[in-house]
DNA sequence: GCCTCAAATTGGTTGAACCAGTCCGAACCT
DNA sequence: AGGTTCGGACTGGTTCAACCAATTTGAGGC
């Protein structure tokens, strides 16, 4: 086990940062699932720290879905891409080695999102009250100069914001837990890479119709609007992506990949 | 605050039987948003133990949005309504008291599962492979046999199986992710509360489009043939469920639930 | 009335000891 | 020799008693 020690970051507590090492490690697949970590008292003492601290970092890897801890039997790595949550999609799309399977990742990461807003928009044109109008109205306003005036920074700040208003406005503790986890991750990769958010002409009517249908309570009309936006990026999309997919595949085989 | 102890079971260990008892406490609305827990020192007293094993279960609340914990200032109770993420969904449809959000919720879980089977069937019929299909054919088998024998206790098991294997065979990261959350809730509400799981005439005629579709990749026809059946369990849900919901929200107005 | 600072209160960290499952191997019996 | 039993050497689970560090509070000074 040569690892290195982990920074210790001013917000982070202790514990925190002892998690976050030991889920890069797994991440990016340094720690082998069906592997056994020493013990709690030898990595306390690894970590320089005691057991009572790095245990909380081990709860968090076990509530995670990482690793499995069982009294008298230690702890045992689990297979991530199987067990974990969507919690460990924003550190994995950090620290995946594989690119072509990052690349697929995020692709996939950004098809979940358009399954969420297709879920809260048809809900919303049957839920969403006068309040919720409004504060969609204001954020496609908001939206609709920021594409005229091509404001990448803003675009991506109020997609977030909007999509969260869309959430809001299905009232569905279901779609709002979903979200939460979701959109945690979707916001931390859109704003690293501000690329991944691409735009098509029909961006202004797509907003104006989705929110006429939310009004007017027309669900079908509403879902089927976003089905066919987002078919659009779908597009340009993987236009943009498939080189680096195709080349990450290339050079680098990856798992379970060997057709 | 006078509350009763929590049973310890068999298999818990005593934080998570700590975590289990606040957790319900917090989603029967009993400890309400913006309530300051009491000290650790007074809880881990309260719960006859110390403040390590009390801290674990704290920890947990914490992971799962419930609480804010912060140095030098308390354990203060969240939104769970507003911050909670999917894996509450489970206790909170055993916790509830509003039967009408209970209900609204219970649906809104079904929609969503099936937006995770739209996409899982879209990207299985891209990326499923021989031994994907096979296991899909033996599932497939299975369903239509319990279906000829109206097997319930079967039909339900299998269901989450397909499932299972559909989002296995989309190959996705993401979806498998989303899925693991997502389909323990859903496991758990339906072998609870069997009479959720209908079906139509159709059921038989539908596996086996699915599978073609998946078999000869083609995306499209997967989608729109799992949609239009799903459409109809949605229906004859709705009509079963639409009584309860309606009772629900006359004999309790609940929360934010006044127009 | 406002600011300052120290005390009280809170969570964060530490180390040691002991309890309780699990595993493995030596000793034992057959 | 083979199987069984049991004890010791692991493992994690729990407890205790301090101390460190962030925040809040309020008494005192200006």
């Amino acid at each position: 086990m040569g690892h290195s020690m982990p920074e210790r970051n001013k917000n982070d507590n202790l514990a925190l940062s002892i998690y976050e090492d030991l889920l890069k490690r797994i991440l990016c697949d340094d720690l082998k699932p069906g592997t056994r970590l020493p013990s709690e008292r030898e990595l306390a003492a690894h970590y320089q720290t005691n057991r009572n601290t790095l245990r909380e970092a081990l709860r968090k890897l076990e509530h995670a879905h990482l690793v499995s801890v069982r009294h008298g039997q230690g702890v045992t790595i689990l297979d991530f891409r199987k067990t974990a949550t969507v919690e460990c999609l924003g550190p994995f799309l950090m620290q995946a080695r594989n690119p072509s399977e990052q690349i697929r990742t995020l692709l996939d990461l950004l098809m979940a999102r358009v399954q969420l807003l297709e879920m809260s928009v048809a809900l919303a044109a049957q839920r969403a009250k006068p309040e919720d109008i409004e504060q969609l109205e204001r954020l496609v306003e908001l939206q609709l100069h920021n594409f005229e005036t091509d404001d990448r920074e803003a675009l991506i700040h109020d997609d977030v914001e909007l999509i969260n208003a869309l959430v809001d406005a299905a009232h569905s503790l279901t779609a709002r837990w979903i979200a939460n986890t979701l959109l945690e991750v979707y916001r931390g990769l859109i704003s690293r890479t501000q690329s991944l958010w691409v735009s098509d002409p029909s961006f202004p009517d797509y907003l104006r119709c989705l929110l006429r249908c939310i009004s007017e309570n027309d669900p079908e009309g509403a879902v089927s609007a976003t089905r066919t936006y987002y078919a659009k990026i779908d597009r340009v999309l993987l236009t943009l992506l498939s080189p680096l997919l195709e080349a990450g595949r290339k050079s680098n085989p990856g798992h379970s990949e060997a057709v």
